[in-house]
RNA sequence: GCGGAAGUAGCUCAAUUGGUAGAGCUCCAGCCUUCCAAGCUGGAGGUUGCGGGUUCGAGACCCGUCUUCCGCUCCA
């Protein structure tokens, strides 16, 4: 392909617009920023993508049962959760390298550098003295202590000044630091600010009485919060799975790459909750079983890659992305991690609720651990639409532009036309249409000449087409079409049913897996 | 928030040193009846992102503003 991948990723973004998958939110006002909306064909795109997931992970597997939790959440959540501090970062900016960095990150950093130097300190002592005792080194050496209180000082002050919410408190001890910018080297730094990263609201009608509630980040918490109740109601034994599809909002600073990072976006989740001590077995299950569900689309093995984190969350013991390779590289499709006990803990200890389960055989209550699986939806859609869309050379010099997406999940499955506009065929293709149409989504045609229609269902993605000829009035045949091969053969109309079943339909895609 | 780029018809783009907005494609109606986007006729569609200024006159020049896109930060 000759065209550059800039532009190539361009005329996707074209392509999605002017084929109705996706449009700019609230575009007539000029458009919001990192909002996206689905058209006409995106939403089916999507809904089939879910659907695909949700069939895999509930229907397929006994043991994992599918919930839909609520956006709106107790606040409390969010502070279990770990995200109203966490997703609270406080930022600033260096003058002149003109670069962002996390305030906490910069003092942090700082304090790593003299822990460095305590543990120098400790190192030379260690070779010099036989039958050295650190612990006893680093209580009584008076140029550790010093180090030590310095860092002491120092977390106290960031702690109680990030309390307080005060962020002049935090510069000042940027400052105070004497840090540096890495880049330019200088101390000429702006104020700290703060973005919140979660999108805030208020409930109640009245004012005066309501109280801040949270957009919610990510979905996997109203798993977290219900887990007791669905395995109470479920009766669910260990090792088991809830489900959940939805949408999160991050309010993040600013948004890029089209639909990868949007302000409002769709997850879809599965905790898996495992006795401790297993996690790793069924980490690795679900990373090879994730990955297997990725390649069942048939998009090429070679755009997936696993990317194991070093630096784990504080909450992980193991945590890997999915990797696609995007137009603009390869970026997290999505993450498989081991969360431990930390999720459950923290409710248990924010809502004074016992969140364990009762293990029979070992007669004896433990909270389980957890295994996530957690895929974007919207960077799914990205993936499969910028992997299926093809500018194509043909034989005879011309191009074609096609959408080569997996038959089960192209929004229209069969398009049909009648050849010309007239001797009744379009009777005869509105007949087979309303045979066709409780099992399969279906598109009708009649402008223009045929080869036009062919490509405009090629740029949509359709992967079949009918054509009702004259043949077809006198022996009851039609042409279909295949959007991949362009090839053509003669199906008779009773036989059509069957004919595109195993080839359009999910439950084809399901037995891949 | 900072830096850069850009806003003219649904899309892609024109419009001379400032002289009252035009083409192709798309779309709609009709003709033609044809198996791979290209036939014919007619039609619709724009307060040039918005507001102000300079000027006899602004799509163009100046100021402001809004929005989008790219980079820095964050992230599924």
């Amino acid at each position: 392909m000759s065209v550059k991948p800039e532009d190539f990723f361009k005329n996707i973004i074209s392509h999605c617009k002017e084929y109705g998958y996706i449009f700019q939110s609230s575009e007539i006002y000029d458009g919001l920023s990192a909002v996206y909306d689905y058209g006409q064909n995106g939403a089916e795109l999507k809904k089939n993508i879910r659907e695909y997931w949700w069939k895999a992970m509930v229907q397929l597997n006994e043991n994992i049962v599918g919930i839909d939790a609520a956006i709106f959440m107790h606040p409390t959540v969010w502070k279990a959760s770990g995200h109203v501090d966490a997703f609270n970062d406080p930022l600033i900016d260096n003058k002149d390298s003109k670069k962002r960095y996390r305030a906490d990150v910069l003092i942090e950093e700082h304090v790593a550098k003299i822990e460095d130097k305590i543990n120098k300190e400790v190192e030379k002592a260690a070779k010099r003295f036989e039958n050295f005792d650190a612990a006893m080194f680093k209580s009584t050496n008076a140029r550790v202590l010093e180090y030590q209180k310095k860092i002491d000082d120092i977390n106290t002050r960031f702690k109680t000044a990030l309390n307080e919410n005060k962020l002049d408190e935090v510069r000042q001890i940027i400052i105070d630091c004497e840090i540096v910018c890495p880049i330019s080297g200088s101390r000429n730094w702006t104020e700290v600010r703060q973005f919140n990263l979660m999108f805030s609201t208020a409930m109640g009608s009245v004012s005066e009485d309501a109280s801040t509630i949270y957009l919610r980040p990510e979905t996997a918490q109203g798993i977290f919060v219900n887990y007791l109740n669905v395995q109470k109601t479920g009766r669910m034994k260990l090792p088991f799975g809830i489900a959940q599809t939805g949408k999160a909002f991050r309010n993040e600073i600013v948004a890029r790459q089209f639909i990868f990072r949007m302000r409002e976006f769709e997850q879809m989740e599965m905790q898996f909750f495992v006795k401790p001590g297993t996690e790793m077995k069924h980490y690795e299950e679900w990373k090879q079983k994730r990955l297997a569900w990725h390649l069942s689309l048939g998009l090429g093995e070679n755009n997936y890659k696993f990317h194991d984190h070093l630096k784990l969350a504080h909450y992980a013991n193991a945590a890997c992305d999915i990797e696609f390779n995007f137009p603009f590289g390869f970026k997290e499709l999505e993450g498989i991690h081991s969360r431990t006990d930390f999720d459950l803990k923290q409710h248990e200890q924010f809502s004074g609720k016992k969140l364990q389960y009762f293990d029979i055989e070992q007669n004896e209550s433990y909270v389980p651990y957890v295994v996530e699986t957690s895929v974007g939806l919207d960077r799914l859609f990205l993936s499969i639409l910028s992997a299926s869309y093809k500018e194509e050379q043909l034989e005879n010099g011309e191009t074609r532009v096609v959408l080569n997406l997996p038959p089960a999940l192209a929004p229209i499955k069969i398009a049909i036309f009648p050849l010309v506009k007239k001797d009744g065929l379009p009777n005869l293709a509105e007949s087979i249409m309303n045979d066709l149409k409780f099992d399969y989504a279906l598109s009708y045609d009649e402008k223009d000449t045929v080869g036009k229609r062919y490509r405009r269902h090629d740029a949509i993605g359709t992967p079949y087409c009918i054509t009702v000829d004259h043949q077809s009035l006198e022996d009851k045949t039609v042409t279909v079409r295949s959007r991949d091969t362009m090839q053509q053969e003669r199906i008779s109309i009773d036989k059509l049913f069957t004919y595109f079943e195993d080839k359009v339909s999910m439950k084809s895609l399901l037995k891949k897996l």
